[in-house]
DNA sequence: CTGTTAGCGCATTCAA
DNA sequence: TTGAATGCGCTAACAG
């Protein structure tokens, strides 16, 4: 890195104006080929690089998205990250990722922090009681995942479906006892909707529902195994992987070789460790994607709030 | 959000001189308690957030640092980013984050996107074939994690370290049949380091050594199981958790529950899913937060270059 | 202590 | 098609 070069000594070396090396900066086709070409020589050889600071603050777009997540090293959310960053990296943003750790009072923090600097748009990863009221007043410029809200643009995963899917499978194989282990139902997606997504299937199908809904971890999963392995249990429907792992656990300690499990999340790991397991993807990466192209539209004008539903896939 | 107030819009407001609320912000000692507190008034009652691009702009530093980490789903690498952002956000710093994928020219593109952005300083993680020359040129605005450099401030782990507590551990109990799992030699550091950490402790206690070396998965390391596991071996050190997960599942297929396991991560699923097994912390969270400390001093005029090595732990 | 002035690097008028 | 001039929002001299 050698001097902080400008835009001016760029013109100076190119012989030109300095407005006409923004219009080189700009792609404005108002400017003779000749001189373009001869102002990028200067540029690449100089090892100029325009301020994006300036830029921002001229012209208002910091080319900036704003990322909240709740925690970095959720697996699900940090695949919907991946997703988000090729898009907004397609389309010339950079991405300044924050977490919120599931705290309302560090999300609104964030997205304050946020503001300061301009950026152009936000995508926030809801959790179970999530402020939304800050992120309302950002209108068009947000867009969140995995939450409920009219107010704003979503990407919510199909809650319903990633149980329906499991339960399906299952029914096909001509399983007919299928317990289910879930997380507790105040927590409105993985916990209420996926059980009733259960609970639904059972009543549809004529099958005697035994569930129980306990924490979003192994242990728990684990613990809670024992109440619904029953004799004649066939299959074992989680609504998470991390759950699944502990069900699988406790089965493999129970020689019980003839229940299958199943999760969601798509983490390779669990079907490499227990054979008899599968797990349904809920397209988090796809999710990611779908939400960063959506703020981008809306960056882009169109300002109409959209919802959307992540298809899930086996 | 309602207009874009700047600063000039609270000087009337608070009936001074734009430079008094500059001063305000910028904390300056130079400003009657009244004054400032009217001011301070002013600026929350009116919802005013000063431009970070303008800031940014005018003093140069915009309170950025840049991240480049190899993949966002690596869990050595997001538990050490999250060190990294507790201790830059309570300096006042944020985070862009980007992704290399392991390519070294994906790194060099997004360090030239973060000198645009005037970021004021950059943590870089390694991978094997990483291009150090472009980290070079940005002298002390820039640390690398997990690499070898002479020329540039680093946090490394200690990859001896780690091969030797799970060895002394093992040897502790008496065992004496100690084989090893891990990556490639290729791999400099979590390839060839641990490797020759294991044969070191090997010779060291006059243990016959037994290894083999494969890729960074669990495939890798439970097809190379079977080569390391002799009727005598009492236990198996792996260079990584992955790995430890690999050898752990076959041990578990061929009903070696006399054989214990090791790996390297931290990885509280390895413990939980396979009991006969521990996983040295290589400090990955410390790591992290070592190298924002080194960054935000050196960004302070702290230019030595500085070396640390990351204590690992049981 | 505080107001006034002068740029920071760039994009965009307006003339030429 | 181009150059000169203007101002974005802010900080840092410089005077009061």
């Amino acid at each position: 890195m050698t001097q902080k070069l400008t835009i001016l000594d760029i013109a100076k070396l190119a012989g030109v104006g300095k407005s006409t090396v923004s219009r080189v900066l700009t792609n404005d086709p108002k400017v003779k080929p000749e001189t373009r070409e001869k102002v990028e020589q200067v540029i690449r050889e100089s090892g100029y690089v325009p301020s994006k600071s300036a830029q921002a603050m001229r012209g208002g777009s910091a080319k900036v998205v704003g990322i909240i997540l709740s925690r970095l090293d959720s697996t699900s959310e940090n695949k919907a990250v991946r997703g988000i960053l090729e898009v907004i990296y397609q389309a010339g943003y950079d991405a300044v990722i924050m977490e919120s750790q599931f705290s309302a009072e560090k999300t609104n923090e964030h997205l304050a922090v946020l503001q300061k600097r301009n950026v152009d748009g936000v995508i926030v990863f809801g959790f179970s009681d999530c402020d939304l009221s800050s992120i309302e007043k950002l209108k068009h410029k947000a867009v969140v995942i995995a939450v409920d809200t009219d107010s704003i643009s979503s990407v919510g995963y199909d809650n319903q479906g990633v149980i329906e899917l499991a339960m399906n499978h299952f029914i096909e194989q001509g399983k007919q006892n299928i317990s289910y282990v879930g997380v507790d139902p105040s927590d409105k997606t993985t916990g209420l909707m996926r059980l009733n997504a259960y609970l639904e299937c059972c009543q549809r199908f004529g099958i005697e529902s035994c569930y129980q809904t306990g924490q979003l971890s192994h242990e728990s999963a684990y613990q809670l195994a024992d109440d619904v392995i029953k004799t004649k249990t066939q299959a074992i429907v989680c609504a998470s992987d991390t759950l699944a792992m502990g069900v699988a656990k406790r089965l493999q300690e129970l020689n019980r070789t003839d229940i299958q499990v199943s999760g969601v999340g798509a983490t390779d790991l669990l079907s490499f460790i227990y054979p008899n397991t599968f797990s349904i993807d809920p397209g988090y990466h796809q999710a990611g994607q779908s939400s960063a192209n959506l703020l981008i539209k809306q960056l882009n004008g169109q300002h109409e709030v959209t919802h959307l539903t992540q298809q899930a896939s086996l």
